[in-house]
DNA sequence: TGTTCTACGTGCATCGTTCTATATTTCAGC
DNA sequence: GCTGAAATATAGAACGATGCACGTAGAACA
């Protein structure tokens, strides 16, 4: 009478809990659900059924009516050890909830792939973390249909969606005041072909700060595509010629250890010849070989903040959140002259 | 009459498509399905209807009865840029069929999460791939619930799951050989603490190629963790003393880079006083100041394997399969002697 | 003691598919 | 034109959760 007859043995459902903590199936969904209106007698009464019996949600059932707990996290490519830390630091803030996170690799640059999108709302998933995409239309028109939250989409005006980002703009102005700071004055950047808002930012920073120390003839942006062989004609053009630049901020730390072995085949010193700043401080900038002076952006923190605003949005929270962390500077050799190998090692 | 009423205006469902086309919801399910038993004209029209509507299939309501055409790959961190390899050929591998990959990140070592599978199995994902775990028993489990592939994994003798592997043990060999070939003889390898099958390969055809070339007085392991000071201190080790070593075989690039860092920092010349070989061939051995020889085993084609014999595995093949491919050594600066910069660069 | 209010529980319709069992159509062979 | 088999289409019952609308018990108050 109890159990719903014994035929197929395979899966627990919330009908046998109910059955075993002889309860109805609605106070188990309430407890499941943490939803108003249960006692703690029942709530413990239902969990401990729920153990012995090994019940687990069915999450194709429950997106069928409800959340599924299922959080979709977008990435664009993910080459860059920076992304490992964004998704470690979403999975902190995922821990002691329900949710999961689930990860889409997104092929196409700027815009969002639909079919992925699409698929995870098919999915019913509950929301999304969109890393790096910059279509703020197609933004906005994903944000209509889920709770959204971006990293690396400077749109921070937008009342739609929630923006978690680094501060670009001071990134590269930290760069540039520690190279003026070195007495570098002929400061380049290397940057990308792109319509990214993050290397937009970068850029903005970059030029900003030139001005505002009287360095603007000197300010010069030379932009290549992301091919070994463009990035190393770029970094050539740059580093040889009567107007070889003395000090170059790159906007990446992949880019900038090209440039460093393209110095290298060249002849040139670093820092004596030319001074070298990168951006991510991925964990080759420490290794002897590269020892190379980066901009730190805490991809762990940027993760976190993503995933707390994600769940606050979910629970719903209204109004829009924009969210800036502070990068900082991690100095190296790459960009300081005359420091010795011994005392630098000692630090 | 047609149409279930004007109700919500939300979602159009597989009835709204069958009201349209002026057929059942069954046969559109089958169109969907590409189940036996419709009619070319059938099948037209309904995708007509389809399109029209914009149309999209409820994964959650298709869990419930049947397949959610997701797959779930569990990939152990991300650190390393080869897994982008893996995952872009699992991604070509399901172009053109109706599946999506879904991409969970593991954070435990040697094992699987079980809270990972398990919330995999409650999203009714179709299969799994695995990459990078080593705990059989746990994988035949597993196998018992899901179709299920793995890289990563050298239980080539198992009847439960498919296996797709690099040749491990033919890489080791590979590096020892150019090695000799090179004139080395004592030649050293640095490998992992860990029980991963992959590392056991390799250090099996680490001591096997140098018995059988006859080296075996210098066959010398040093194991570290992967913990920056470690990794430096071991290399110290290998790289200085009386017996220091020739060449240096690492088990990876990531720590082949940091041992480049820390013969720099020794004065040590490579090749000259050391040669150094990696795994992985990642972008980074190509940089200049690496210049780094390294055995490429294809990410995209394991991926690639991998997705094509999960399909078969849940289109019913019964029969396990086990896949191995043959990696091959990309020779660098880092382990040829007497090689100019000039000629190397024209290469 | 009767009335109102609140907190807690419950029954049942519902979500969008799949799939079994069954009905209908088509057509070759006579 | 009839028969039966093969091919194709259909109705409707699941699947396992959620959450509305409602019922009930007991406390609070007069």
């Amino acid at each position: 009478m109890k159990s719903s007859g014994g035929g197929r043995p395979n899966r627990i459902t919330i009908r046998d809990v109910a059955a075993d903590a002889d309860v109805s199936v609605a106070a188990v969904s309430k407890v499941l659900r943490e939803a108003y209106g249960v006692s703690a007698s029942m709530r413990s009464k239902v969990h401990s059924s729920m153990a012995k019996l090994g019940y687990r949600p069915h999450t194709a059932a429950r997106g069928m009516r409800g959340q599924t707990f299922t959080l979709g996290l977008i990435l664009p490519d993910i080459r860059n050890p920076f992304f490992a830390d964004i998704i470690a630091g979403f999975q902190d803030g995922l821990e002691g909830t329900q949710y999961q996170a689930l990860i889409g690799i997104n092929r196409s640059t700027s815009m969002v792939e639909e079919g992925l999108v699409d698929s995870m709302i098919d999915r019913q998933m509950d929301g999304l973390l969109i890393v790096g995409a910059n279509d703020h239309e197609q933004l906005i028109a994903i944000a209509q249909r889920k709770p959204l939250v971006t990293i690396g989409n400077h749109h921070a005006s937008n009342e739609v969606y929630d923006t978690v980002n680094n501060d670009d703009d001071e990134a590269a102005r930290l760069a540039v005041r520690h190279l003026v700071d070195g007495g570098y004055r002929n400061i380049a950047m290397l940057s990308l072909i792109t319509d990214s808002t993050i290397i937009k930012e970068r850029e903005r920073g970059y030029t900003d700060e030139m001005n505002r120390l009287g360095l603007s003839r000197f300010a010069r942006i030379v932009r290549s595509d992301q091919l070994q062989s463009s990035v190393q004609n770029a970094a050539r053009a740059i580093l040889t010629g009567p107007d070889r630049t003395e000090a170059l901020f790159c906007w990446t730390d992949f880019i900038a250890l090209q440039v460093i072995g393209v110095a290298t085949e060249l002849g040139l010193g670093i820092p004596d010849d030319v001074a070298i700043v990168g951006h991510d401080n991925t964990m080759y900038c420490d290794f002897g070989q590269n020892s190379l002076t980066s901009v730190d952006q805490s991809g762990r923190l940027l993760g976190l903040e993503a995933a707390r605003r994600l769940i606050e949005r979910i629970k719903g929270r209204q109004a829009t959140e924009h969210y800036l962390v502070s990068p900082r500077l991690v100095v190296r050799r790459s960009s300081v002259r005359n420091i010795l190998t011994e005392p630098a090692a000692a630090l």
